[in-house]
DNA sequence: TCGTGTCGCATTTTT
DNA sequence: TGCGACACGA
């Protein structure tokens, strides 16, 4: 139930301001989750009609969160409330009128992988070398302009400046030349091209076009405004220019809109993120109230302490400072060790010791900057037989085995799909070489034809040898009698069927000489059917329980659209609500670039007996009681790429400042005097941040005491340690 | 056309 | 060190 009374008074006078615009500045752990869920239900009980409300997410699990959250508190009303994510909820919109941004029906997502490779196509038609201009690089500038909110003539009419918007992947001053910009200009303008003739859109588009399509289109703009009358928006430090805009927009004159974030946790800036949205919250929405939670139910005194040490070092925020609910608590142990393998023994040593006073495994967690940073800590569970789980790292997409099998899909579903069409040509080989494609690619390009409509007249391109006419042939009449089995059969027959036939699961394996490695990767290609499985009951529950609310609704004579005002005028927005009737290919790959992967295999149980290692990025919006920090060195935390002068040290900062604030009880942080890097051991330097920690609250451990070395002192162990592993390896 | 070797190069990744 | 991209030979 909803008792307002449990809320401090920041948080009550957060939950009652409804009108005007608002930013909630909830510094970590100040109950920011309570506050939206309490706003959310108090506004509902206020009499505001579920179907007005619109709260977007970054995360689908903060959308479940929310509304299963705001459920408990307000019950049933919730239902018909728009809680979604910034992207799936540009998916809809798009959805519902595909035609009006150029969009047709059906359109498909793709991911970031296959993009890369038609940009760098791209370059070599415009006769760019793609060696010296990285299409990585330049992908990023697109996508840093679409998170700016500008589309390909907008970043033709800028002269390809992004103004300040920072670009991940190279030096602005020393890459970023004029030949760059007029590379980006024109790779912007046929990258668009290419996807608008695939019926394609990427992620940034999801929020771009729509927001084109506002602001173009008066009738859908006045529609949705008229929708939503009170905009919730969380995480709002991360939003980007689009995001900013597309909210503007929605919030019309009538500027109810309510923003939750923390600048303080703003680490999202090298993936478009604009902190000055957050900053500027005053100047972008008139007479805005700000108000600031800073008290903290989460952590310790001391970690709180250690946590505003860290971040009273940057200028350019709000300025917050955690208050302590709870006691002081343990002191924040702060370890040295000689190594990164015995930096990795030393944490293992102290879980064991957790484990030994009934400390749940679920309750420790192991933060890194960086991946590769989870290694050795694996290896010294492992051996001390610590049962682990890794969050976030590599995206299951980024798996080459799943990609081949979801492009598989995504042909079958969208013909247009050239990308996909492309990477399972030959794959797994066919007897279509490289040749060949080059051949068809030139003939098509002649005739202004699409590759894949070329791919039908193979038999009239010159200079195609029989056997490989012959394959093409086969693979598309594959391809056709699938697409026809798919009117008849479930999607995740049709899909095992295919992958079945082409052979991709032997392929996969043979390519694969480790074992187990094999193993898995096979794995994960059954895994993609068994998710279409999970999906088709999902959708089939949706509709039944869909319908037994209705019925009810009947039954109850709660008539939702009677004393309703004319909702949507003439456009039709009940797509907006849910867009997938039935199961389809289609609704799945959508379903599944927008939500991620279903994690079926690890039960609740499991995960209840697992310690999570995981990056800071990944672990930002969770707590654990006992928090293990490792690496805290100069070039991992803050990164050599950051400190190279590509990114902002003030966003390091903040890194660390989210990962200490992920401890209620216990924080250990702890950094390696030397690391063992691309194969060589090199000393290191503990990180800047750690020199400014308030004394009374850490309690220092090994051999950290003594002055940090000099650089001669640095040159002398790294010769030793050479000297030792020529030793070991019996070489000269 | 396909398999093997060598070279080069390494963040973070909500969607 | 360890993986992926590319070049070359069978």
């Amino acid at each position: 139930m909803l008792d307002l009374s449990t809320l401090n008074r920041e948080q009550l006078e957060a939950v009652l301001t409804t009108q005007g615009p608002v930013l909630v500045l909830a510094g970590a752990g100040s109950g920011k989750t309570r506050v939206i869920t309490f706003r959310l239900a108090y506004l509902i009980r206020e009499g505001v009609r579920a179907k007005n409300i619109l709260a977007v997410t970054f995360t689908n699990k903060a959308a479940f969160e929310m509304r299963e959250r705001a459920k408990a508190l307000a019950g049933k009303g919730v239902r018909g409330a728009t809680i979604s994510t910034f992207h799936a909820l540009g998916s809809r919109i798009l959805r519902t009128f595909p035609e009006k941004v150029g969009l047709q029906k059906g359109f498909t997502i793709t991911d970031g992988g296959e993009q890369i490779g038609s940009l760098r196509r791209i370059l070599r038609n415009l006769r760019i070398d793609d060696r010296r201009f990285d299409a990585g690089a330049i992908m990023a500038v697109i996508s840093q302009a679409k998170n700016a909110g500008m589309d390909a003539a907008r970043f033709r009419a800028a002269g390809g400046d992004l103004g300040a918007h920072h670009v991940p992947g190279f030096d602005a001053d020393k890459d970023w030349d004029e030949e760059y910009r007029v590379a980006a200009i024109e790779a912007y303008d046929k990258y668009e091209a290419m996807l608008k003739a695939q019926n394609l859109v990427d992620f940034d588009d999801l929020l771009l076009l729509t927001l084109r399509l506002l602001q173009d289109d008066a009738e859908v703009r006045g529609a949705l405004q008229h929708k939503w009358h009170y905009l919730m928006i969380d995480e709002y430090q991360d939003t980007n220019g689009a995001q900013l805009e597309l909210m503007r927009v929605l919030a019309g004159a009538k500027q109810n809109l309510c923003a939750v974030g923390d600048d303080d946790q703003s680490i999202y800036g090298w993936r478009g993120a604009d902190i000055t949205n957050i900053l500027s919250f005053e100047t972008h929405f008139e007479g805005a109230k700000v108000i600031k939670l800073e008290t903290n139910y989460r952590s310790t005194g001391n970690i709180l302490e250690v946590a505003n040490a860290i971040i009273e070092k940057n200028t350019d925020r709000y300025g917050k400072r955690l208050r302590p609910h709870a006691g002081q608590g343990d002191p924040v142990k702060l370890v040295a060790m000689e190594d990164e393998d015995a930096e990795a023994e030393e944490v293992a040593r102290a879980v064991l010791g957790l484990i030994a006073t009934n400390t749940k495994l679920s309750d420790i967690a192991v933060l890194y900057r960086s991946n590769v940073q989870s290694r050795p800590i694996e290896l010294a569970f492992r051996t001390a037989q610590i049962r682990y789980r890794v969050v976030g790292g590599m995206d299951l997409f980024d798996k080459k085995e799943i990609k081949d099998a979801l492009a598989y899909l995504k042909y079958l579903n969208n013909p247009e799909d050239e990308q996909a069409l492309r990477r399972i040509l030959n794959y797994p080989p066919r007897g279509i070489g490289d040749t060949t494609i080059k051949k068809i690619d030139d003939w098509a390009r002649q005739r202004h034809m699409p590759f894949g409509d070329a791919l039908k007249h193979v038999g009239d391109v010159p200079g195609i040898p029989d056997k490989a006419e012959d394959a093409v042939l086969a693979f598309l009449e594959l391809i056709t009698q699938h697409r026809k089995f798919l009117k008849r059969q479930k999607a995740s027959t049709v899909a095992k069927k295919l992958i079945t036939e082409v052979g991709l699961e032997a392929a996969v394996f043979a390519s694969t000489d480790n074992a187990s490695g094999a193993a898995r990767k096979v794995d994960n290609v059954r895994e993609i059917v068994r998710q279409i499985e999970r999906y088709e009951q999902r959708v089939k529950k949706t509709a039944k329980r869909r319908a037994h609310e209705e019925e009810l609704d009947r039954a109850l004579d709660v008539d939702d659209e009677a004393s309703d005002d004319d909702d949507g005028d003439e456009l039709e927005l009940e797509e907006l609500i849910d867009p997938e009737a039935h199961a389809s290919l289609e609704g799945f790959l959508s379903d599944l670039l927008l939500s991620g992967w279903e994690d079926g295999e690890t039960s609740k149980e499991d995960r209840d007996e697992m310690l999570v290692l995981s990056t800071i990025h990944a672990s930002k919006g969770l707590e654990w009681p006992h928090v293990f920090l490792v690496g805290v060195e100069e070039e991992l935390l803050p990164h050599r790429r950051t400190l190279a002068g590509e990114g902002d040290v003030a966003e390091e900062r903040r890194l660390a400042y989210v990962a200490v604030t992920r401890a209620r009880e216990q924080l250990t942080v702890s950094y390696a005097k030397s690391r063992t890097r691309y194969g060589k051991i090199v000393p290191t330097t503990r990180s800047r941040f750690l020199e400014e920690l308030p004394e009374e609250a850490l309690e220092r451990r090994e051999g950290d005491m003594r002055p940090e070395r000099t650089e001669e002192e640095k040159k002398a162990i790294e010769l030793d340690w050479r000297a030792k592993i020529r030793a070991q390896l019996g070489i000269e």
